[in-house]
DNA sequence: ATAATTTCCGATAACGTTACCGGTAACGCT
DNA sequence: AGCGTTACCGGTAACGTTATCGGAAATTAT
């Protein structure tokens, strides 16, 4: 809040222009080994520490990435973590913006971010954005993103994201392999691309196996351990009771769970259950839980780099897509043979 | 990344001065409405937005608090959410900074958000982190500084925190109340401040009841899940086994649920235990585990309004130490009547 | 000794914004 | 008519830093 040592404090003290001071730190060769010296012990001595509004104002770069994410549950916040680690070897600071699922604040926060404090983006939408206007705004304004996780299909963007097709696929398979018959899916929001991209490994396994998906079998509901546990409810309790459900998320896996407990099904024997994300959490509650390992560390590290090659200037960024591999954990939960 | 629109662009295009352009866009009484008309016009055309470093520059202020924190788990993430929600309806950005636990890291982040990108910070020290010049050098600058959740005892400044003496009693006494005699103590690390408390008021209150702790059940370990299962395998296989265990995380419940369950033992029957946060896991496993709620959304938000109310310069903040209470959640783990 | 080069440094402008001071023109009052 | 007042606007400096230009002094070459 004091007033900090600045650059025109040193010039003053040594009797030169603040030009030799600037010269002196930054060890330019035009500077006399003395005068270097003198401003190097002084600066010290004051603590001096460049005043990056102030070069940030002149370069026109803050070396700042907007982070914009929907929450931080266990996925986001290690993926936040991967982007994080790179980020910051890379010298870049990172401001991170939650959104908390909604879309108002999801706008907020990229407006705020727009005002000249972040020289980029990278961003993954709220389950609740359904127009893309504002991630679009930033694009006209020539300010790189990078999408992840949740992308937006119609945008022009370097995205880093899971094959949730496979994932969906391999959950799926690993299912049918098990001997389940009739499985259900609980999906996420409707207009969620992650969610729907893991349904369609889904129906796709299905038809691969010239299984179909009873309608009433397809649900949708929010990304919620909730309304998972009253969707299961529903499910069980229907006449045409699934044997396996497959979740795309743990949290509704959890759902799900507790719902059988409570109607006195047994896992793996009377029902199949397999999540998705692969928290630690599923192998910790009984029975444990399989499920769909996303790496989202990786996915994380791989986002800040795309990031930083796109700064750099690297050429045909604007349409790669990385996409990483999940991996199905298997676990007592669906495990009959 | 392109040039944005400035004050001054607006200006050239209605050939006015930059100085009117910024009064008009200020609502200054001193400027026709029709010239205001005009200004406004045609930066809601340009999509004008000001410049945050040109003024955060001038004014010496950024409006943005720098939120250092040793990790994201639950509880962090939990609290950040707070201090999001009430910093954000104020006006203030964040800058979220996790160290990873790392002392390294805490000093580095400390370093870079303190080149004049925030004019306070919000801080919970990493547990590995001893020595704290890092934060009185913040004090030094007259930075505005709130400690919370894992304070330091020898900084003036307004702290946020859990009453942890009294969760370690209301744990402990609900464990003696439920005729468990041989309690045992997962500790954190020792230098861990919450981790201290709480092991005091489990000490008091064994004091309290006339009972004595022995020695080896008094484990200091990692805050981790795997520390503590390793402990607790070891605890069990000691000639004075205990026969409640409190663990100071439900991290570290889990990893102790996990060991007990492996050895056969049932709880509350054989052993009872008792974790600390009162995270959505505990539950969710089976049996399910009581555990002390500490209301890290609510220490969240008191910590962003404690730093908002500094910030107004309000007196005597400096010792200033809000205290939240928990409350133990009892559940399956632990209750035996 | 003079010219040419090198070494070192200072002044200035610029980044985008606003506070402050000052000035012009129009108007009203006596 | 002459004065003061009001309404409106422009110029300048400043925040902290660096790039650019230019210039003086010192060194080297002829």
């Amino acid at each position: 809040m004091e007033k900090q040592t600045t650059i025109k404090d040193i010039a003053i003290a040594l009797n030169i222009s603040t030009s030799t001071v600037s010269r002196a730190l930054r060890d330019a060769p035009d500077v006399k080994a003395e005068t270097k010296a003198a401003v190097k012990a002084l600066s010290d001595k004051l603590d001096y520490q460049p005043n990056r509004l102030a070069l940030s104002l002149l370069n026109r770069q803050t070396n700042t990435i907007g982070v914009i994410i929907p929450n931080l549950d266990y996925v986001l916040a290690t993926m936040v973590k991967g982007i994080d680690e790179v980020a910051l070897e890379a010298g870049y600071t990172v401001m991170v913006c939650q959104s908390d699922e909604s879309y108002g604040r999801e706008i907020v926060n990229t407006k705020r971010l727009l005002d000249s404090l972040v020289d980029g983006f990278i961003v993954s939408v709220s389950s609740e954005t359904k127009i893309f206007e504002h991630i679009k705004k930033i694009q006209d304004k020539k300010i790189p993103l990078v999408l992840f996780d949740r992308i937006v299909n119609n945008i022009a963007a370097p995205k880093i994201r899971l094959d949730n097709i496979d994932g969906g696929v391999q959950a799926t398979e690993h299912l049918i392999e098990q001997g389940f018959k009739k499985i259900a899916i609980l999906a996420g929001p409707e207009n969620l691309n992650i969610s729907n991209k893991r349904m369609e490994g889904y129906l796709q396994t299905l038809k691969t196996h010239g299984l179909r998906a009873d309608k009433g079998h397809i649900i949708h509901c929010d990304f919620n351990q909730q309304y998972a546990y009253e969707a299961t409810k529903e499910l069980l309790a229907s006449k045409n009771r699934p044997d396996a459900i497959f979740t795309i998320s743990d949290r509704m896996a959890i759902g799900a769970m507790l719902a059988i407990k409570e109607r006195g099904l047994s896992m793996p024997h009377d029902i199949g259950l397999v999540g998705f994300n692969n928290e630690p959490i599923v192998s910790l509650v009984t029975p444990a839980i399989s499920s769909v390992e996303m790496y989202a560390f990786e996915i994380g590290k791989a986002t800040a780099r795309a990031y930083i090659e796109m700064m750099s200037g690297a050429a045909g960024m604007s349409d790669q897509e990385i996409i990483i591999k999940p991996k199905l954990f298997i676990r007592t939960s669906s495990k009959r043979r």
